[in-house]
DNA sequence: CAGTGGTCTAGACCACACT
DNA sequence: GTGTGGTCTAGACCACTGC
C-alpha cells in the first residue's frame, strides 16, 4: 500500500510527489549545489515509500540534470562550479580544431534604463530596477563575443563591475556562490542581423558584417526566469552547434 | 539469474543487450514506423528476462524518441508521417503570431557535382554519386528558406524532381514511405552570413542581406548520416529557436 | 471484459568508492 | 569491510483503450 503523501488533491503518481517534495528542498536550498542529498534509502525511510519509488524520483531530476548521480559516492546537487559543466550552455564552437577556451572582459555594470521588453521577459514589473552589463570573450586574443546582460537588482543586490571582474570562474558559477541562484536551464531565440556601429569596434568587424545574434532567457529552480543576455557571435570562424533528438 | 544473451563479450547490463537487439530489429525494418511492436510481457517471455528489464529497454529508446509509448494501446515505432512530428525537426518560429506552416516549392533535383565535402559528411567515397535538391519554403506567400538537399544515390535510386514535387506531406515523411529510411536525429551548425546574388532572388532580398546558413547532416538508425542540407534563413520576422537543459 | 502500459513493492545481488 | 548507486526479478495492482 503507497504512502500517500498528498491525500488531498493530486492523483499524480507517488513518485511524482517525492519528486516534487526534492525540488522543494532544491529550491529551498536545503541542498546546495555540490552537496550529496541522502541516499535512497535514507530517503526511502524518510518518506515512507520504497526505494525504487525514491530512484525513479532521483532518475527524473537527473535526466533534467537538477541532480548528478554518482555510482558509489552518493546523488549530489547540480552545480556549475565544476570543470566538466563550463561548456554547459555554450554552444558555439571553432569551424576547425579543439573545442575553444573563452576569455572574459568585462565592460561595464550600470543600472540599466527602464527596459519593457526585458522586464517582460523577467516577469518584472516595470519599476523594478535592472543591472545592465556589458562583456567581450576572446579567444587566442580574438574577440569573438559581445554580450549585454541583464539581472533584476533585487536578486543581485550590491553588484559591482569589480566583482565581476574579480571572479575566477563562469558567471553562472558566480551567481550560484554569490547570489545563491542556480541556473537550471535557458531558451535562446537566434536570428542573423548586420552589425551595428556602437558594437563594431568591440567585435573588430565591419560595421555592417553578418553576425549571429543570440537572446538567451535563464531559469532557476522552478521555471523563474533571472537572466537575460543578448549576444553578438562572429562566425566567420565560429559556429552554433545544436543537435536535434 | 538473469538470461545471458550474449555470454562471451560485453559486461553490459541485460538490459542494454536488449535495447540493441529492439534496435537490430527497428534498423533491419522488421518492425515498421507506424506499426506497434510486441508487448512488454511478450518481448520478455521471448527474450527470457523480466518486464522490467524489457520496459527499461524500451524506456531508453523511447527517450531517444525512437519509439512512442500509449497506455492502453501499445508501443509504436516512430513516424515522421504523424501530425504532432511536423514539427519534429524545425527550430524556426515567427517572433510574433502562431506556429508557421511553411509551403513548399521544389525547384530542382540533378546530380550533384562531386563535392569532397558533403561526401565527407556523408561518410561516402568522392565516387558515389549524389542528388542535389533545392527548394524555397514560403511563409503566408513570403519565402522565409531557401535550402540544398544533398542525398546518396544508392539508397535514393530513382529520385525525381516530380516525385518531391508530388508529395503532399513532409520531406522525411517522404523518405521514410518510398525509400525505408527513418531519420532518427540530426546535428546543425548554424553561421550568420551575407546573401550571395545568385540566391537573393529566391528569397526576396536584398544582396549583402544578413542570413541565417544552418547546414545539417541528418542520422538514421545506428548514426548512419543520409542527408545533407543547407538552408538559409530570413530571419527579419522569425528566428531560430533553442533550448538548453 | 481482456490486453496494454504505468506504478509500487520487497528482496537479492552487482559494481564502485572510500577507508 | 561498509555504504552508495545500478541491475534484475516476481508479483500485485492501477489506468487507459477498445471490443
Amino acid at each position: 500500500m503507497p504512502a500517500v503523501i498528498n491525500p488531498v488533491a493530486s492523483f499524480s503518481p507517488l513518485y511524482a510527489q517525492i519528486k516534487a517534495l526534492i525540488l522543494a528542498r532544491l529550491q529551498a536550498s536545503e541542498w546546495l549545489p555540490g552537496e550529496a542529498i541522502p541516499s535512497e534509502m535514507e530517503l526511502a525511510a524518510r518518506y515512507l515509500v520504497s526505494q525504487g519509488t525514491v530512484r525513479k524520483a532521483i532518475d527524473e531530476l537527473a535526466s533534467e540534470s537538477l541532480l548528478v548521480r554518482k555510482q558509489g559516492k552518493g546523488t549530489f546537487v547540480a552545480t556549475h562550479q565544476r570543470e566538466d559543466w563550463h561548456y554547459r550552455f555554450l554552444r558555439l564552437a571553432p569551424d576547425v580544431g579543439q573545442q575553444l577556451l573563452l576569455k572574459n572582459h568585462f565592460l561595464l555594470c550600470e543600472i540599466a534604463k527602464p527596459n519593457p521588453r526585458i522586464s517582460q521577459l523577467l516577469q518584472l514589473s516595470a519599476e523594478e530596477g535592472l543591472f545592465r552589463i556589458e562583456r567581450v570573450q576572446s579567444f587566442s586574443g580574438k574577440p569573438i563575443v559581445f554580450e549585454e546582460i541583464w539581472l533584476p537588482v533585487t536578486r543581485f543586490e550590491g553588484l559591482t563591475l569589480d566583482a565581476l571582474k574579480s571572479w575566477p570562474g563562469l558567471t553562472y558559477a558566480f551567481y550560484e556562490s554569490k547570489y545563491a541562484t542556480h541556473m537550471v536551464r535557458a531558451e535562446e531565440q537566434i536570428k542573423a542581423t548586420s552589425l551595428e556601429a556602437s558594437i563594431a569596434c568591440h567585435l573588430d568587424l565591419a560595421i555592417g558584417s553578418s553576425v549571429l545574434s543570440v537572446e538567451r532567457v535563464a531559469f532557476t529552480y522552478g521555471d523563474q526566469p533571472v537572466e537575460v543576455r543578448r549576444a553578438l557571435y562572429d562566425t566567420t570562424e565560429h559556429h552554433y552547434e545544436n543537435k536535434l533528438n
